[in-house]
RNA sequence: GGAAAGGUGGCAGAGUGGUCGAAUGCGGCAGACUCGAAAUCUGUUGUACAACUUGUUUGUACCGAGGGUUCGAAUCCCUCCCUUUCCGCCA
């Protein structure tokens, strides 16, 4: 969400943002409705003050015994051109509203323009990509094989993108979710949170799923948003508040079931579990002030890839261009894992800094100390990282040629101390 | 799910149609007293939007949310949300 006057005080930027997204510039048209709604708010403003003061002289002068009905007559004429002009205000406010709402955030200067993922660059490269004696399986396959993967029985019950993990690699997703949030808790500062799974439109609007992608997500038959992400019950811990300066940054984690339609990828990743309407996933959010939600980005993305060096994958960061971002973001690190069953690097976080995006959606603010007034906060999320998609690339890439999968060191006391999964 | 009582400023808590943005207490901030602190005393203390003469300015809105009645609503009416208690059900 736009604040309509960084707007004002800044037309030419807003539409070169909006050109880096791939829109056609409309601050004159903005600008335009915002100052016709504002004479409307200011001349409303006028007639309000008049019957307010003559309502109040009538209740004195009634109070003396005189005669108000004259005064009466009078208020009575301002309250029925309010009446209009109260609706047309209210109409353009609405209006203002709805089209602010519906644009993505300003790219970043720092990040390249581009139509989509063709333009994104890669930042850094970490990790050693393991070489095979034989030709490396993919995970649905490895899966199968191990007899602990079941995607046609999970597509009886429920369809398509569902998965059955059973025994060891059961134990291993769950391993994975607990070893990444004990990591983040213990050694990088945040705090674990149980959050709601099922959330109401304002909070689903508040970090930016509603109103244009509400196709994306699970509604229940009376009314609820299933969360696609925990960022969603995160980030909208504080909605509505108005936090000390002392207490940021905010850096919370939760370990969620996220649900996704999928509308949008028909055809996409449909084999095995890469691509699920349900998974886990390991989500972080920060809370801070303006100054410090870049410098908090580079460090929420090295949490991220810390969870990846510590497991021994190897993985590549990538820069989002303008064009590839999510709607909410203003900068976006993704992290993306190698799989060697598909030979390639596969998304497996998103780190985002959303500036004062979904705060303002949200009405999140802080105060500063001997200042007056609030400011909004800046938010930022990250896949800390996502549990399925980690899984597939432990199974991917710690597999040996008889089809067992090797244990990463760090998951081992997860695990009771086992070392490898193997058919038994 | 049934019944009842409620939702007021950072917190507690008055206010049931007319200078109520809202008493009072606590807390916070500033000052006095003090070598300093505590206690005490004095003052001050919400948010958002708009306007212009950009000011310790003026106006508007906000007493859970949204509607309504009225010249005038924290106060009356309706709908919704939430909280508490009791009952029922239940992991």
């Amino acid at each position: 969400m736009y604040d309509i006057k960084w707007i004002r005080e800044n037309p030419q930027e807003f539409d070169l943002g909006l050109e880096r997204r791939g829109l056609q510039p409309l601050s004159e048209q903005v600008l335009k409705m915002d100052k016709d709604y504002r004479s409307n708010q200011t001349a409303l403003q006028e007639m309000q003050s008049k019957r307010n003061t003559l309502s109040a002289t009538i209740g004195q002068v009634k109070k003396e015994g005189g005669d108000v009905d004259s005064i009466m007559r009078e208020v009575s004429e301002i309250k029925d051109k309010m009446a209009v002009l109260e609706e047309d205000t209210k109409k353009k406010g609405d209006e203002i509203f709805a089209l602010l709402s519906s644009l993505p955030n300003t790219p970043d200067a720092s990040i390249p323009t581009g139509p989509d993922e063709s333009a994104n660059v890669v930042v850094r490269q970490e990790g050693v990509i393991p070489t095979f004696s034989f030709t490396p399986k993919e995970h649905d396959e490895l899966g199968a094989n191990l007899g602990m993967m079941d995607v046609e029985q999970a597509g009886k019950i429920s369809g398509a993108r569902f998965t059955f993990l059973k025994g060891p690699l059961a134990r291993l997703e769950r391993a994975l979710g607990q070893f990444m949030l004990d990591t983040h808790t213990t050694e990088h500062g945040y705090m674990e949170m149980d959050v709601p799974l099922m959330v109401r439109d304002n909070a689903a609007f508040g970090t930016g799923q509603l109103p244009k992608f509400r196709e994306d997500l699970f509604q229940t038959t009376n009314g609820y948003w299933l969360i696609p992400t925990a960022e969603v019950s995160l980030t909208n811990s504080v909605a509505g508040k108005i936090l000390e300066e002392k207490d940021l940054p905010l850096r919370l984690t939760a370990l969620t079931p996220c649900f996704r339609s999928e509308a949008g990828s028909a055809g996409r990743d449909t084999k095995g579990m890469f691509r699920q309407h349900q998974f886990y996933k390991d989500e972080l959010v920060s809370i801070t002030t303006p100054e410090d939600s870049f410098n908090e980005l580079e460090r929420m993305t090295k949490c991220a890839e810390n969870i990846l060096q510590k497991l021994g994958l190897p993985y590549q960061v990538v820069c989002l261009s303008s064009g590839d971002m999510s709607f909410t973001s203003h900068k976006t690190y993704d992290l993306e894992v190698w799989l060697p069953g598909q030979n390639r690097y596969r998304e497996i976080s998103s780190c985002s800094n959303c500036g004062a995006f979904q705060a303002r959606r949200m009405d999140a603010r802080f105060r500063r100390p001997g200042e007056k007034g609030t400011q909004h906060v800046h938010t930022l999320n990250g896949s800390g990282v996502a549990v399925g998609r980690a899984l597939i690339a432990v199974m991917e890439n710690y597999q040996k040629e008889d089809g067992s999968i090797v244990i990463p060191e760090v998951l081992r006391p997860y695990m009771g101390g086992m070392t490898v999964i193997k058919k038994d």
